[in-house]
DNA sequence: CAAAAACATTAATATAGATTAAGAAATTAT
DNA sequence: ATAATTTCTTAATCTATATTAATGTTTTTG
């Protein structure tokens, strides 16, 4: 079925899975449409799946005690997402899960992921990989918190996200390199000015 | 064997193998004694191995162009390490992963971890789980770096890494929270003031 | 055990980035 | 379309953290 082919193509890059594997893997999904600003996971509440977006864009984001926010993940389409500590230990969600757009989503519950893992162990495989990058996504992305100045940090977000540069405010890039908008604002003269 | 009572345990926390399984797992393991300050990993360098810690601790850091140093994990006893980017994707290394005393280490080659997960895929479940943990944890790390003060971020490395505090210099803890020895030094004069 | 090296502290000064506030521009909703 | 809301920019001021440098302390090594 159509509203499977991102999914069924995003599982064919690290593990092959016949007929029926595939219709059994959709079988555990649901499908969900969001509009614009439609929150999927809210913090405090219990995270319940793991989201796959089908079309459109995701945004996490954590809010602190004094209200600022931090952009943890922008999931565009063919991401995964999720607020994995909380959808693991089956704790209250540290992180906002907010459509940046009209959006299609694919989800599993944490008991068909479960489910699946036991029922055709192919999953662990391709779990294992999905995770994989994740931790050095996330490594990286520590070595350059620490290491790089905020215009480094601005210059290398262009070059490995510059979809999400179109599509999103620049107050939200300025939240996930963990500055304010009016320094971005600042850091986008200086370099224009060159 | 002696050796290995520390890694199947770490291991039969997430699956359990039988005599056969453990003793072909651990003919893929070698092992490795290390003086303080002996390199396990260098920067440029491929990355053969997957590290676990047998005895002792071992610290990963990434070094700038400028020669400052960050401190990406302390790896204590029962951990697991290694640069994940340079051993999955078969680049140069960018960390460098080094002995803070006395140690030992058991490690996989690729090879062999690539036939592990081949020969017992149960392996695929465990790898699985540990990169979730890596994953969650690396997050986590990414949330704090942004929301938190460096006064904080002190406070939780304090919680959450008792045993490193006493066991590695300042400089090395400042380098993990980001920021400078003397910075540090402030902190710590201004926590015990109160 | 002594010399050398590495580490920690303090203090003065410097700077990257935050805050505040106001107006301009863009986007969204009526 | 137009009003309302949100976002972006600019500039002045402020603050958390860096830098430099000097001194004292601990750890390592010959």
């Amino acid at each position: 079925m159509e509203v499977y082919d991102l999914i069924l193509k995003n599982i064919a890059k690290h593990i092959s899975l016949d007929e029926s594997e595939q219709s059994y893997f959709c079988s555990l999904l649901t499908s969900k449409q969001l509009v614009f600003k439609e929150f999927v996971l809210m913090e405090h509440q219990s995270c319940q799946y793991f989201y796959f977006v089908n079309r459109g864009a995701l945004r996490a984001y954590f809010l602190n005690k004094e209200g600022k926010e931090s952009t943890i993940m922008f999931a565009l389409k063919d991401w995964w997402v999720t607020d994995m500590h909380a959808f693991v230990k089956g704790q209250p969600a540290m992180l906002n899960v907010v459509a940046l757009e009209q959006s299609e989503i694919l989800r599993i519950s944490k008991t068909n992921f479960d489910l699946l893992l036991k029922e055709l162990p192919k999953f662990e495989q391709f779990f294992r990989v999905i995770f994989q990058n994740a931790y050095i996504r996330e490594q990286l992305r520590t070595i350059q918190n620490l290491s790089l100045t905020a215009a480094e940090r601005y210059e290398n977000f262009i070059l490995k996200y510059p979809a999400v540069i179109q599509q999103v405010p620049q107050k939200q890039i300025a939240s996930y390199l963990g500055i304010t908008p009016e320094f971005l604002s600042l850091i986008r003269r200086r370099r224009t000015e060159k």
